[in-house]
DNA sequence: GTCTATAATTCGATAGAC
DNA sequence: GTCTATCGAATTATAGAC
């Protein structure tokens, strides 16, 4: 990947993140990149080739970060915990992919659908075993495990929508910090 | 709204929740309705308008419901149990038009667009603001406010997504249960 | 690498006969 | 209400000159 690939690349985030895959001509691209359509395809191959690539390689940081976090020797909560900085850094530093990568997956075709949906899969697999261990052990509340598994990480999942665009308040010290204790601790204030 | 309508507009929701709205033709949808494309415009004035009829429509149904709520008796806590219960009511009964409430707003165009995302912050306002009252009386924890109403309705907004196509184990009382638990009480097992 | 020009297709929408 | 036929615009992508 060059350096012109590279400024490519960023600009195709941002003008996607916008507009959607799907609205996101390749003339807005052009015009966005200050050159004719046709040089476009000097970066890539196709359209679609450009929506794989962002979402591939954002997919691959997840799965990596899962797989160190699920061999290390922590506890099933500070595992879940450092699903939640794995989540909170690439919230932080690539909204944009985790944007695209929640909204714009249904624009794959094909095999490649098929491939991440079975990633998607994968992780969510991942996470799920950590929960399974932490009811295990008594350390998390019993209930459904599926519907556990979906509420622990749906938070997570919005969290590019706070990043990608917004100017924000605290650090990311700070922010793991509340949001761990609104996961594990709960709403309520137990404290009186 | 005549029956045909009804009919369409029950088809265009399956397809453009399967397809994505952009990649929803009006070919794509005279084909579903057996029938012609220039039939379908019987029915709708333009494609965009019936992405327009569709997201209003469920949008109105959550401020009636948060206006329904906000003008109650109960407290914060139980407030909030009741937009759980919104959202738990409308996941379960109109799956579909929640996900392209949360997915397809961005093709909204010109003045639309616009209100629509005011009415967005109009539904969150009003949520933040029972969630203020909560931290003011003390029965909520004590974080910052935009957060906390982030995180809250997070877990909300994803449910559809278990309700739109596949099969659920439990019903909607012990879902509630479950999900009350989960946000308010914590993820942790403190009953030891 | 960059442009002009254009192919080949698909899109939303309409006119007009029945 | 339903069809046939089609318009005009927009789309992805390519060929070929420089």
């Amino acid at each position: 990947m060059n350096e012109k690939h590279q400024i490519f690349y960023e600009t195709s985030l941002k003008l996607v993140y916008k507009k959607g895959f799907k609205a996101t001509t390749m003339r807005d691209l052009a015009e966005e990149m200050g050159c004719d359509v046709s040089n476009i395809y000097n970066y890539i191959d196709s359209k679609q080739s450009l929506l794989e690539e962002i979402l591939f390689n954002i997919n691959d940081l997840f799965q990596e970060g899962i797989d160190l976090i699920r061999c290390s020797d922590y506890g099933p909560i500070d595992q879940l915990k450092q699903v939640v900085r794995l989540y909170v850094n690439l919230s932080i530093e690539r909204p944009l992919e985790l944007s695209l990568l929640t909204n714009e997956w249904r624009n794959l075709k094909g095999e490649k659908l098929e491939l991440f949906i079975s990633e998607r899969e994968k992780f969510e697999h991942k996470v799920k075993s950590i929960i399974r261990e932490g009811m295990r052990k008594k350390v998390l509340i019993e209930m459904d495990l599926k519907l556990a598994t979906f509420l622990f990480l749906s938070a997570l999942r919005l969290l590019f929508d706070k990043y990608a665009l917004t100017e924000n308040p605290f650090n990311k010290i700070e922010l793991e910090r509340q949001i761990n204790r609104y996961i594990f601790q709960g709403f309520t204030n137990n404290s009186k």
